[in-house]
DNA sequence: CTCAGTGTTCAGTG
DNA sequence: TCACTGAACACTGA
């Protein structure tokens, strides 16, 4: 679920229903890994009786803005979600019936905020690799005071961009997931670049040409934004994208023109890419 | 039963 | 000290 393009849609879906309310509501799950560092009961306390002043993201962390520190943040994992009563913040697969998927609130809950218009925000996680923290000045302590760029508004000038790849001797698509470098790019999103920048996976950053470069900072720039401009609902992304294909990593993949898709693991994850395309 | 997985962190290495 | 690599984390669902 979460690569930035899906943290911006949760993060318009909180907005809407949170933003100028004031909070009266909050049960926490007694889950000491999700929530770190803060008991429930202390994290219960910042929230309650507050109003949202703002809902705000840095890569894949979220945060809400308070008329009171400290803030909660919230950052997804890989299975974690925001969601309200009326659904999920991804979409729901088109007349899928009713199903486990549906109910209030859902599996895995960990958070449930209540507002004083009788709004709900509900953050759900099954494999427990989100977390939610709370922070006097979210941007300013880690983790997110050690993210690079923002992948959707914070695109580095093209000679910046050269700058931060010169040097790193790791395959470019490590380098990608780096979020320390780009914040906000996932698995996902650094083999879409990739494959639309003609860029093998494997190639070492720094070896990376002029012209490659440029390419790479352009497509880092239009994936992420269409993605977003999509809210994050696939079905909506151009048909051309590899991202329609990669999945279920099958020896016969091929994109939508036809090209054979290879499965490698590059900087310790599956990386789908078009050998024929990216040399 | 086995394995892959949209993410991050940490220990070990060079 | 830094960059990099791979395992670990925790759990579901195919």
């Amino acid at each position: 679920m979460p690569e930035l393009p899906d943290v911006e849609a949760a993060r318009l879906i909180a907005r809407r229903v949170a933003v100028g309310r004031r909070i009266t509501g909050v049960w926490c799950a007694a889950d000491p890994i999700v929530f770190e560092g803060v008991s429930p009961a202390r994290f219960r306390r910042a929230l309650l009786g507050r109003q949202v002043l703002a809902v705000r993201r840095h890569g894949k962390h979220l945060w809400f803005a308070l008329d009171r520190r400290p803030w909660p943040t919230f950052h997804f994992g890989m299975t974690g979600g925001l969601h309200t009563p009326s659904g999920p913040s991804v979409k729901l697969v088109s007349s899928r019936r009713r199903d486990r998927r549906d109910v209030w609130p859902p599996r895995f809950t960990k958070l449930r905020v209540t507002l004083d218009d009788g709004g709900e925000v509900a953050l759900a996680d099954a494999r427990r690799l989100g977390r939610i923290r709370l922070r006097h000045d979210p941007p300013r302590e880690p983790p997110i005071s050690l993210l690079g760029f923002d992948a959707l508004r914070q695109l580095p000038s093209p000679a910046r961009f050269r700058g931060l790849l010169r040097g790193r001797s790791a395959p470019i698509k490590a380098v990608l997931l780096d979020q320390g470098f780009a914040a906000g790019v996932g698995n996902w999103i650094a083999d879409e670049v990739l494959y639309q920048a003609r860029i093998d996976p494997r190639r070492r950053a720094q070896t990376l040409s002029e012209a490659e470069i440029r390419r790479l900072r352009g497509k880092i720039g239009s994936v992420v934004t269409t993605a977003v401009r999509a809210r994050s609902d696939s079905d909506r992304y151009p048909r051309t994208w590899l991202f329609h294909d990669r999945w279920g990593r099958s020896a016969v993949a091929v994109t939508a023109r036809g090209e054979p898709i290879r499965y490698d693991t590059v900087g310790g994850r599956t990386t789908a890419w078009v050998p024929i395309v990216q040399r």
